[in-house]
DNA sequence: ATATGCTAAATTGTCAACAATTTTATTGAA
DNA sequence: TTCAATAAAATTGTTGACAATTTAGCATAT
């Protein structure tokens, strides 16, 4: 069928769904700050919606545990304190780890040239200013992303790229962060082709889990620099 | 456990937060069988509640993967096939040995005389025939769920205890299962809180890595034993 | 007997109104 | 001024009605 309109017959969906997805985006974003409260009234109106749907694509969040609803006051967007995001990281630390072990005994060849070709064109890209913010903010991700893909592993991928990222991505703009250590995790994310291309499991688990393990010490020690007071619970 | 309705006074609720409870429970007991429809008519009838909240009810739970809805058509219950079973296993198996490793670092000896509390009344339920069937269904899972607590990984807690665990529990019930090993089973928990007790955290994590794995495998062979016809994905 | 198309019923999606609760603003007193 | 009590406004929770869509039933034709 020619179908020139985006989406009619191929993808019926609900206003719930739609502003779920708008919302979440938005939250990914910071253009809903985290902690902050969510209004029913005015939310509906930006949308232009009902307060219905709007309030199903909450209970959806609520669902996802990226807003907290309370009883007769409201929702608010979930707000990531240090020791979150390190909790985070430690669960990064397994999940991936156990990503690169299935998709070193999974991938194929195809897989491991797709896994080059991002590594190359970041390495193209990381030449200009830009081009390392870009890989420092979203490049990075890509990366694990696509490991996680290789992993055969639905629920595992669903687990990170459908919940976990979005914490981090939000996170790294709720603070500018990720000025860390870019050379050397580049050098380990190419050791970590390698184990997968040369189907070596255990190897590339253990180097994964050092990757992100290295991130986590270097966050927690630029953390307990400059901003020893934040509350760790 | 007393979860019973006593709260008034203290617990602020909605109804869509007490039907969300309800309908949960209901899944992970099999009342509500995994793959079949959700009707909203008659779920708002039963449970003496208007649309409105059941929906947000509804949509919480799509949040937390427990129900899938389809636009215009409703929401069914999960269905969990056997690869997805496995996927999960996985998943468990690294988690879990996480939570082991931080157990060994943080549990205090409270936390320890705990965990040999449960593991001696176990043993002492697990004369019975009855017992033994208690141990195989819940108590397996509570060990698990008390080594999570004292790990002190909040969002750990929330993965394993919160999702992972009530759908597992679901899945014992959808095909009355686990006939497997459970000697061996208490033997390994042993030696798990052992390892914890000595806080070496990386024996504890491996060991615990090595008895869901084994647990895997005991149920991927009985699977393709008499049901090698199974749907794989 | 198996399809095909139409009609009726049931179910889902959306909305606006109302009730209950919380938050904000205001008043009055120490 | 500061604090408490109270009234007003705003926000959340719930409901029932209506629209849109799907599902089931039924007659007809091949």
């Amino acid at each position: 069928m020619p179908n020139s309109a985006a989406n009619q017959s191929t993808k019926p969906s609900t206003l719930a769904d739609d502003v779920f997805d708008q919302i979440r985006n938005a939250i990914v974003k910071g253009e809903l700050a985290p902690g902050s409260k969510i209004n029913e009234p005015q939310l509906s109106r930006q949308y232009g919606i009902s307060r219905g749907p709007l309030r199903e694509a909450i209970r959806r969040l609520e669902g996802c545990k990226l807003v907290e609803i309370k009883p007769n006051v409201g929702a608010n967007i979930v707000y990531l304190s240090i020791s979150q995001i390190i909790e985070i990281y430690e669960i990064r630390e397994v999940l991936e780890g156990l990503a690169c072990r299935l998709a070193a005994a999974n991938a194929t060849s195809e897989d491991c040239a797709q896994l080059r070709a991002l590594l190359t064109h970041h390495e193209e890209q990381i030449q200009s200013e830009n081009g390392l913010r870009y890989y420092q903010r979203e490049g990075d991700l890509d990366f694990h992303y696509q490991i996680v893909q290789c992993s055969g592993n639905q629920r595992l991928f669903d687990m990170l790229c459908g919940e976990l990222y979005h914490l981090l991505r939000m996170y790294r703009i709720q603070t500018a962060s990720e000025p860390s250590r870019p050379i050397q995790a580049f050098k380990e994310h190419h050791q970590i082709v390698d184990s997968i291309e040369q189907s070596d499991g255990e190897l590339a688990e253990l180097l994964m889990g050092r990757h992100i393990g290295n991130a986590r010490k270097a966050l927690l020690t630029r953390i307990q620099g400059f901003q020893a007071s934040e509350k760790t619970d």
